[in-house]
DNA sequence: TAAGAATATGTCAAATTCGACATATGCGCA
DNA sequence: TGCGCATATGTCGAATTTGACATATTCTTA
Protein backbone atom coordinates (compact mmCIF):
# COMPACT_ATOMS: atom_id res chain seq x y z
CA UNK A 1 0.00 0.00 0.00
CA UNK A 2 1.06 3.40 -1.24
CA UNK A 3 2.41 6.06 1.57
CA UNK A 4 -0.38 8.38 -0.24
CA UNK A 5 -3.23 6.24 0.58
CA UNK A 6 -2.08 5.56 4.03
CA UNK A 7 -2.11 9.25 4.26
CA UNK A 8 -5.55 9.17 3.28
CA UNK A 9 -6.75 6.88 5.55
CA UNK A 10 -5.38 8.69 8.85
CA UNK A 11 -6.61 11.80 7.91
CA UNK A 12 -9.84 10.39 7.54
CA UNK A 13 -9.80 9.23 11.06
CA UNK A 14 -8.97 5.82 10.80
CA UNK A 15 -6.42 5.32 13.54
CA UNK A 16 -3.17 3.32 12.72
CA UNK A 17 -1.63 2.05 15.84
CA UNK A 18 1.58 1.18 13.68
CA UNK A 19 3.13 0.99 10.35
CA UNK A 20 3.27 -2.72 10.65
CA UNK A 21 -0.30 -2.88 11.77
CA UNK A 22 -1.57 -0.72 9.17
CA UNK A 23 0.10 -3.04 6.30
CA UNK A 24 -2.21 -5.82 7.87
CA UNK A 25 -4.83 -4.35 6.39
CA UNK A 26 -6.03 -6.96 3.64
CA UNK A 27 -7.08 -6.31 -0.10
CA UNK A 28 -10.80 -6.85 1.52
CA UNK A 29 -10.32 -4.04 4.17
CA UNK A 30 -8.64 -1.46 1.63
CA UNK A 31 -11.60 -2.01 -0.49
CA UNK A 32 -13.84 -1.58 2.28
CA UNK A 33 -11.95 1.87 3.42
CA UNK A 34 -12.23 3.12 -0.11
CA UNK A 35 -15.45 2.78 -1.04
CA UNK A 36 -16.28 4.26 2.50
CA UNK A 37 -14.09 7.23 1.66
CA UNK A 38 -15.79 7.59 -2.22
CA UNK A 39 -19.08 8.04 -0.63
CA UNK A 40 -18.08 10.50 2.17
CA UNK A 41 -16.53 12.84 -0.37
CA UNK A 42 -20.10 12.35 -2.52
CA UNK A 43 -21.85 13.35 0.35
CA UNK A 44 -19.62 16.81 1.43
CA UNK A 45 -20.33 17.05 -2.54
CA UNK A 46 -23.82 16.59 -2.52
CA UNK A 47 -23.77 19.29 0.41
CA UNK A 48 -21.80 21.78 -0.26
CA UNK A 49 -22.96 22.13 -3.74
CA UNK A 50 -26.81 22.48 -1.88
CA UNK A 51 -25.38 25.26 0.80
CA UNK A 52 -26.48 23.30 3.41
CA UNK A 53 -24.26 23.66 6.97
CA UNK A 54 -23.43 19.96 8.42
CA UNK A 55 -26.16 21.07 10.53
CA UNK A 56 -28.69 21.61 8.71
CA UNK A 57 -28.71 18.09 6.90
CA UNK A 58 -28.51 16.94 10.47
CA UNK A 59 -31.52 18.51 11.36
CA UNK A 60 -33.43 16.67 7.48
CA UNK A 61 -32.36 12.77 8.59
CA UNK A 62 -32.64 13.07 12.27
CA UNK A 63 -28.95 13.19 13.40
CA UNK A 64 -26.34 15.34 14.73
CA UNK A 65 -24.05 17.76 13.03
CA UNK A 66 -21.42 15.94 15.16
CA UNK A 67 -22.18 12.39 13.49
CA UNK A 68 -22.53 14.43 9.88
CA UNK A 69 -19.11 15.37 10.33
CA UNK A 70 -18.16 11.59 11.25
CA UNK A 71 -19.89 10.92 8.14
CA UNK A 72 -17.86 12.68 5.81
CA UNK A 73 -14.56 11.68 7.49
CA UNK A 74 -15.36 8.23 6.76
CA UNK A 75 -14.93 7.05 10.61
CA UNK A 76 -14.94 4.17 11.36
CA UNK A 77 -17.82 4.46 13.78
CA UNK A 78 -20.70 5.20 10.40
CA UNK A 79 -21.92 2.67 9.10
CA UNK A 80 -22.58 2.24 5.30
CA UNK A 81 -26.63 2.13 5.73
CA UNK A 82 -26.09 6.03 7.34
CA UNK A 83 -23.55 7.20 4.41
CA UNK A 84 -26.21 6.11 1.76
CA UNK A 85 -29.61 6.72 3.58
CA UNK A 86 -27.54 10.61 4.11
CA UNK A 87 -26.82 10.87 0.58
CA UNK A 88 -30.66 9.54 -0.33
CA UNK A 89 -31.97 12.50 1.61
CA UNK A 90 -30.05 15.04 -0.18
CA UNK A 91 -31.40 13.48 -3.43
CA UNK A 92 -28.74 11.91 -4.55
CA UNK A 93 -29.70 9.08 -6.97
CA UNK A 94 -29.02 4.86 -6.80
CA UNK A 95 -27.41 5.15 -10.35
CA UNK A 96 -24.65 8.47 -8.72
CA UNK A 97 -24.35 6.82 -5.73
CA UNK A 98 -23.21 3.89 -7.69
CA UNK A 99 -21.25 6.14 -9.73
CA UNK A 100 -19.55 7.58 -6.33
CA UNK A 101 -18.57 3.53 -5.66
CA UNK A 102 -17.49 3.01 -9.21
CA UNK A 103 -15.25 6.31 -9.66
CA UNK A 104 -11.95 5.29 -7.72
CA UNK A 105 -9.75 7.54 -8.36
CA UNK A 106 -6.84 5.02 -7.70
CA UNK A 107 -5.26 3.33 -10.68
CA UNK A 108 -6.44 -0.30 -10.01
CA UNK A 109 -9.58 -2.42 -9.15
CA UNK B 1 -45.63 2.12 -6.87
CA UNK B 2 -46.56 -0.63 -9.16
CA UNK B 3 -47.46 -3.41 -8.19
CA UNK B 4 -45.07 -5.96 -9.51
CA UNK B 5 -42.39 -3.74 -7.18
CA UNK B 6 -44.89 -4.34 -4.31
CA UNK B 7 -44.55 -7.86 -5.24
CA UNK B 8 -41.04 -7.88 -5.43
CA UNK B 9 -40.51 -6.00 -2.60
CA UNK B 10 -42.89 -8.33 -0.47
CA UNK B 11 -41.21 -11.66 -1.75
CA UNK B 12 -37.99 -10.53 -0.53
CA UNK B 13 -38.90 -9.95 3.21
CA UNK B 14 -40.41 -6.43 3.45
CA UNK B 15 -42.80 -7.04 5.30
CA UNK B 16 -46.35 -4.68 4.18
CA UNK B 17 -48.70 -4.33 7.02
CA UNK B 18 -51.30 -2.89 4.33
CA UNK B 19 -51.72 -1.68 1.30
CA UNK B 20 -52.35 1.87 2.76
CA UNK B 21 -49.16 1.47 4.50
CA UNK B 22 -47.10 0.02 1.65
CA UNK B 23 -47.76 3.33 -0.38
CA UNK B 24 -46.56 5.21 2.06
CA UNK B 25 -42.58 4.71 0.78
CA UNK B 26 -41.42 7.63 0.19
CA UNK B 27 -39.00 7.78 -2.95
CA UNK B 28 -36.30 8.11 -0.32
CA UNK B 29 -36.68 4.53 1.10
CA UNK B 30 -38.00 3.24 -1.80
CA UNK B 31 -34.16 3.90 -3.28
CA UNK B 32 -32.93 2.43 -0.39
CA UNK B 33 -35.03 -0.73 -0.59
CA UNK B 34 -33.74 -1.23 -4.20
CA UNK B 35 -30.66 0.02 -3.84
CA UNK B 36 -30.65 -2.98 -1.20
CA UNK B 37 -32.51 -5.76 -3.27
CA UNK B 38 -29.71 -5.20 -6.00
CA UNK B 39 -26.75 -5.67 -4.12
CA UNK B 40 -28.45 -9.12 -2.60
CA UNK B 41 -28.89 -10.24 -6.09
CA UNK B 42 -25.62 -9.51 -7.08
CA UNK B 43 -24.72 -11.44 -3.73
CA UNK B 44 -26.83 -14.35 -4.16
CA UNK B 45 -25.02 -14.86 -8.22
CA UNK B 46 -21.48 -14.35 -6.84
CA UNK B 47 -22.07 -16.93 -4.23
CA UNK B 48 -23.61 -19.78 -6.77
CA UNK B 49 -20.95 -18.73 -9.44
CA UNK B 50 -18.67 -20.05 -7.26
CA UNK B 51 -20.79 -22.91 -6.39
CA UNK B 52 -20.75 -22.14 -2.49
CA UNK B 53 -23.75 -22.76 -0.36
CA UNK B 54 -24.87 -20.45 1.81
CA UNK B 55 -23.46 -22.37 5.02
CA UNK B 56 -19.89 -21.99 2.97
CA UNK B 57 -20.26 -18.19 2.67
CA UNK B 58 -21.46 -18.14 6.38
CA UNK B 59 -17.94 -19.81 7.80
CA UNK B 60 -16.08 -17.54 5.37
CA UNK B 61 -17.38 -14.42 6.58
CA UNK B 62 -17.60 -15.56 10.31
CA UNK B 63 -21.19 -15.59 9.94
CA UNK B 64 -24.67 -17.99 9.98
CA UNK B 65 -26.10 -19.99 7.18
CA UNK B 66 -29.82 -17.87 8.66
CA UNK B 67 -27.81 -14.71 7.95
CA UNK B 68 -26.74 -15.08 4.37
CA UNK B 69 -29.93 -16.14 3.44
CA UNK B 70 -31.85 -12.75 5.09
CA UNK B 71 -28.64 -10.90 3.36
CA UNK B 72 -29.72 -12.24 0.17
CA UNK B 73 -33.54 -11.62 0.52
CA UNK B 74 -32.53 -8.33 1.37
CA UNK B 75 -34.28 -8.53 5.05
CA UNK B 76 -34.80 -5.57 7.24
CA UNK B 77 -32.58 -6.68 9.43
CA UNK B 78 -29.09 -6.38 7.50
CA UNK B 79 -27.15 -3.81 6.70
CA UNK B 80 -25.77 -2.23 3.58
CA UNK B 81 -22.58 -2.70 5.59
CA UNK B 82 -23.22 -6.57 6.02
CA UNK B 83 -23.93 -7.04 2.87
CA UNK B 84 -21.01 -5.06 0.83
CA UNK B 85 -18.43 -6.64 2.93
CA UNK B 86 -19.73 -10.00 1.93
CA UNK B 87 -19.43 -9.36 -1.50
CA UNK B 88 -15.84 -7.99 -0.80
CA UNK B 89 -15.10 -11.57 0.75
CA UNK B 90 -16.34 -12.89 -2.36
CA UNK B 91 -13.91 -11.15 -4.23
CA UNK B 92 -16.26 -8.34 -6.08
CA UNK B 93 -14.37 -5.45 -6.62
CA UNK B 94 -15.75 -1.77 -5.84
CA UNK B 95 -16.28 -1.37 -9.65
CA UNK B 96 -18.66 -4.09 -9.22
CA UNK B 97 -20.59 -3.08 -6.21
CA UNK B 98 -20.87 0.24 -8.18
CA UNK B 99 -22.24 -1.14 -10.93
CA UNK B 100 -24.65 -3.87 -9.29
CA UNK B 101 -25.97 -0.18 -7.43
CA UNK B 102 -26.15 1.29 -10.97
CA UNK B 103 -27.67 -1.37 -13.15
CA UNK B 104 -31.05 -0.60 -12.39
CA UNK B 105 -33.66 -3.16 -13.98
CA UNK B 106 -36.46 0.03 -13.43
CA UNK B 107 -37.16 2.38 -15.87
CA UNK B 108 -36.14 5.43 -14.51
CA UNK B 109 -33.13 6.46 -11.80
C1' DT C 1 -43.32 -40.04 -3.30
C1' DA C 2 -39.61 -40.10 0.35
C1' DA C 3 -35.28 -38.44 2.13
C1' DG C 4 -31.60 -35.38 2.39
C1' DA C 5 -29.54 -31.02 1.30
C1' DA C 6 -30.14 -26.17 0.79
C1' DT C 7 -32.52 -22.17 1.88
C1' DA C 8 -35.89 -19.34 4.62
C1' DT C 9 -37.96 -17.50 8.95
C1' DG C 10 -38.40 -16.26 13.89
C1' DT C 11 -36.18 -15.17 18.21
C1' DC C 12 -32.66 -13.65 21.50
C1' DA C 13 -28.57 -11.96 24.09
C1' DA C 14 -24.24 -9.83 22.66
C1' DA C 15 -21.96 -6.58 19.87
C1' DT C 16 -22.09 -2.48 17.14
C1' DT C 17 -23.89 1.96 15.70
C1' DC C 18 -26.84 5.55 16.94
C1' DG C 19 -28.03 10.61 18.40
C1' DA C 20 -26.73 13.72 21.77
C1' DC C 21 -23.78 16.47 24.23
C1' DA C 22 -19.38 18.70 25.55
C1' DT C 23 -15.61 20.53 23.85
C1' DA C 24 -11.76 21.30 20.64
C1' DT C 25 -10.05 23.03 16.36
C1' DG C 26 -10.24 25.71 12.22
C1' DC C 27 -11.47 29.87 9.55
C1' DG C 28 -12.74 34.12 8.14
C1' DC C 29 -13.21 39.00 9.26
C1' DA C 30 -13.98 43.28 12.17
C1' DT D 1 -6.27 39.94 18.41
C1' DG D 2 -10.81 38.25 19.46
C1' DC D 3 -15.45 36.90 18.10
C1' DG D 4 -18.80 34.03 15.63
C1' DC D 5 -19.71 30.26 12.87
C1' DA D 6 -18.57 25.74 10.87
C1' DT D 7 -16.45 21.46 11.42
C1' DA D 8 -13.95 17.79 14.13
C1' DT D 9 -13.29 14.64 18.11
C1' DG D 10 -14.37 12.01 22.32
C1' DT D 11 -17.76 9.82 25.21
C1' DC D 12 -22.08 7.75 26.69
C1' DG D 13 -26.61 5.34 27.29
C1' DA D 14 -30.17 3.99 23.84
C1' DA D 15 -31.28 1.79 19.69
C1' DT D 16 -30.14 -1.33 16.00
C1' DT D 17 -27.67 -5.18 13.93
C1' DT D 18 -25.19 -9.25 14.89
C1' DG D 19 -24.28 -14.54 15.03
C1' DA D 20 -26.42 -18.40 16.76
C1' DC D 21 -29.91 -21.56 17.22
C1' DA D 22 -34.42 -23.90 16.33
C1' DT D 23 -37.35 -24.95 13.02
C1' DA D 24 -39.96 -24.48 8.68
C1' DT D 25 -39.99 -24.57 3.84
C1' DT D 26 -38.23 -25.52 -0.77
C1' DC D 27 -35.45 -28.05 -3.94
C1' DT D 28 -33.06 -32.47 -5.79
C1' DT D 29 -32.92 -36.71 -7.07
C1' DA D 30 -33.48 -41.41 -6.46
Amino acid sequence: MKAAKRKQLEASGWKVGSAAEFLELTDEEAAYIELKLNLAKRLKEARTKRRLTQKDLAVRIDSSQSRVAKMETGDPSVSLDLLIKSLLALGVSNNDIGKAITNNNSKAA
